[in-house]
DNA sequence: CTGAAAGCGCTTACAG
DNA sequence: CTGAAAGCGCTTACAG
């Protein structure tokens, strides 16, 4: 698109008059659409961008009832501290996604009293949007809540136990299988798991990728060495340690990995040497941390890729449902963790 | 606003038509206008909570020409690394404010490849904004530009020199200035000053702050000890230290200060018991650098909340220029100083 | 207190 | 190849 004199109200009938054409011809000239001479087209072309002139996307809103923006809403507990990072990166890269489709996202930070009192987002009410993102674990009175909006939407890094609702999650179950496994391979046999089961479907998952590890290489799970990370809404605690450690952790998350490191050795553990801990996510936590951890990364632009791709094609009607769908990530070799058939 | 049913395609015309009245009514009752009784206005709202209907902000969008949409464009090159997490919390804050004017904020991460072709966002081409907030420093021939859009736009956190445009800046100068004197007044009289002075104007604002207080206290500036940390486009460089040193070094953000501190202790010094290192913004870089860095704190919900109040004022046709708002930060005591009067 | 008419800027049939 | 008419869902004068 060309600049001109940038003046704002400059419409199609505009052009139309200084041309002595109909604006139905303009429109058809600058959509590049049948029915108007190649000639008539340049000319309309070019004096559009003469004139500054703007397509005025709303009027297209009017006719086909479209906005052609979708609202990304992620939980204000998530946005703080920080997991914002993996937040940032991936509305930016959901930002960047949508252009492809001629569709802008508007992010929203559901709070939490809003959360809690089952307020739907005032982009809902005012139909600014075509459908929604939802990125970060909600309340399951608020998915019910969702459920009932007439609305295309995806869940994205979580999902609905009900399935209901098309998700696109991190393959969290193989993910911690991957690398407990990992550490099956340097000789551990005592594992625990840092996180509580109860909190969200993802910790969960991890959990019982690494039970299935365990299980596979007929080793017993032992209840001490399930560590709780948070209560049910999220927020830390101090971990209560037992006096007899395992060889290795693996954590819900880095963070929790991070927090673990730092506990540990201010109860005079070394890591890896007396004991080894993994992460979960590949997020700033895992660099920060001192060894650096080994992880597995999340494939955060796949993850949005795919959820903006999914709702763009809802929002154009094909609305049948595609469920979840997971995206593989990797795991990441750091110093966090000891070989024990080494020496 | 109620729930109903949740079905979409209600209009204004399907209330009327099941109470017997004119759209027009409608649209007085539920915008709480005059010229309808209190029982029918009672009667369409709830009746409107009944059926589900949603508002239709772009039917009123046609009528007024406004999208109550703010277009907030941050430079692809702040983005990313750790200064995403400034621009993050610059940008929730934003859409928080953003409500309380019924506007909603739209994020655009300008490309360096657009801002070099001098390429507007798409945003600007196709009306869906009412106007426009610049997060971070913009090229000068992307600004002169930006200053040809016949739009409302604010500049946060970087101003242009030819001062035409509003900007909301965090006090640089007094903020270098007062962190000078705080080293001045831990007897410090040989300080160094970290930035390349030539690559953002805030750069140079704060070398000016920090000469400002060199020559109230007569201490002559010296030229080795002005330390380049980046090129003219915002690259880092290894830093090209002088063999001798001062006591202290203010730099020109967190991130460069801890940079500095791991050269410096990389090559043997002691932080802060050799050299003195502060830094400007209060980021996570301050906290994660060992020592945790002295630092300026930078208010940037009140920046950006002066940022989004201009923006909507502006919007509304008060087009009156206000020039550059400076919000003054503070000073955070924290480990890396040493006060040299002590012993 | 209530409503018919016109209009915001486009696009979609349809007619010529 | 070109255009008159109708309509998207509201709101703004204006008339009753």
């Amino acid at each position: 698109m060309g600049r001109g004199d940038m003046k704002s109200n400059i419409t199609m009938k505009d052009i139309a008059e200084k041309l002595g054409v109909s604006s139905v011809t303009i429109s058809k000239a600058l959509n590049d659409k049948d029915g108007v001479s190649d000639a008539l087209k340049e000319k309309i072309k070019k004096l559009a961008d003469e004139m500054g002139y703007r397509y005025n996307t709303t009027a297209k809103s009017m006719k086909n009832g479209l906005t052609y923006n979708i609202g990304v809403v992620i939980p204000e507990r998530f946005s703080g501290g920080m997991s914002q990072s993996f937040y940032f990166r991936a509305y930016q890269e959901a930002a960047k996604q949508f252009e492809r489709y001629g569709y802008y996202g508007i992010m929203n930070i559901l709070s939490s009293e809003d959360e809690e009192a089952l307020r739907l987002p005032r982009l809902y009410y005012e139909k600014k949007v075509d459908g929604f993102i939802f990125l970060g674990q909600l309340s399951p009175e608020f998915i019910s809540l969702v459920k009932e909006m007439d609305m295309p939407k995806v869940f994205l890094d979580f999902y609905d136990e009900h399935d209901e609702i098309d998700s696109i999650i991190t393959d969290n179950f193989y993910g911690a299988y991957d690398i407990t496994n990992y550490l099956v391979g340097k000789g551990h046999t005592s594992i625990g798991y840092v996180g509580n089961l109860y909190a969200t479907s993802s910790i969960q998952d991890r959990f019982l990728g690494y039970y299935k590890s365990l299980l596979e290489h007929r080793i017993a799970l032992n209840e001490d060495w399930i560590i709780r990370d948070r209560d049910e809404r999220g927020k830390y605690i101090t971990f209560d340690l037992p006096e007899a450690l395992p060889t290795a952790f693996v954590c819900n998350c880095d963070q929790v990995a991070h927090l673990l490191v730092n506990r540990l050795k201010k109860e005079g553990y070394r890591v890896p040497e007396d004991i080894s801990v993994v992460g979960f996510d590949n997020d700033i936590y895992a660099t920060i941390t001192e060894p650096n951890l080994t992880t597995v990364e999340v494939d955060i632009n796949e993850m949005v890729t795919q959820a903006v791709k999914l709702i763009t094609r809802k929002v154009q009607g094909k609305n049948k449902s595609y469920g979840r769908t997971s995206v593989k990530g990797k795991i990441v070799t750091r110093d966090s963790v000891l070989d024990l058939r080494q020496g």
